[in-house]
DNA sequence: TATTGTTATACTCTATAACTATA
DNA sequence: TATAGTTATAGAGTATAACAATA
């Protein structure tokens, strides 16, 4: 039986989300890894030192919420929390995350080279476009 | 500072996904309704009768998970759940379902027409053909 | 045997409130 | 006063396993 809701743009676009996600997650499952930890490690890897409340809102991730993924990071040893300001902390990979990072960029290339490569050519420049005019910087803020 | 990660097809998919959900959420709200108990009312709307676990089928949702759900409604007076099979419930729109169905229709109606509106007009033609490539039909069977 | 619905359970994600320490 | 981090808590969303009743 299809979907009635297939051609309601809102609707397809988080089916079509939640579809990657999960292949995502599929991808990222041997590394010991959840999207969200594996998001943080490449932003840290390209912004060391950045503090955890500065990477929440980057991901529109709440202090509450950051707490315990950067804990759990720290606890198995892949991310470095050190205190910048007193009250900041601030994030660094550690070796064992610098390690493990070629094997997340490649799993991520992988995935988003996936994603782009079952869009027809045709339409395949319009897809950031559009979505970046459904989710405009600091749109959160 | 911005999102290194904007320019990633998957993880901009996901976050405009997120948003678009948020808005639609904050349209049900005053409803009493959260998007999967609209989106139920709208189907069994247009298919009177379906039973609970093709419903689950069609939209992803496990049998496991879809009976509170479905018992919520019918709890609400805004299902009907009538035994079709002696195993399976058949499921109907109450006299106060079908009341309901209007200002459904009206929000979800707003909301994608809110969408849409904010592409381009020039991308517009190819979202719905990314989605799709994206989100084939019975990709989860 | 396979399917439907149910219950129990658990993990993830997200959200709010309240607290401490620091700027 | 405002910000950073933490803790506790609660509500969704999603997943699996096991069971009874029915096909």
């Amino acid at each position: 039986m299809t979907d009635p809701l297939r051609s309601l743009p809102g609707y397809a676009l988080r089916r079509a989300s939640s579809a990657l996600m999960a292949e995502l997650a599929e991808r990222l499952a041997p590394l010991g890894l959840r999207h969200v930890e594996a998001t943080i490690l490449l932003i840290v890897a390209r912004q060391p030192g950045i503090t955890q409340s500065a990477l929440g809102r980057m991901l529109d991730i709440q202090r509450a919420n950051m707490t315990p993924i950067a804990a759990g990071l720290e606890r198995r040893g892949l991310l470095l929390r050190v205190p910048s300001d007193g009250r900041s902390l601030g994030l660094t990979l550690s070796a064992e995350g610098e390690a493990l990072l070629t094997a997340i960029k490649a799993q991520i290339d992988a995935h988003e080279a996936s994603v782009t490569a079952r869009i027809p050519p045709t339409h395949r420049a319009h897809l950031m476009p559009i979505l970046h005019a459904l989710w405009p910087e600091g749109d959160t803020e």
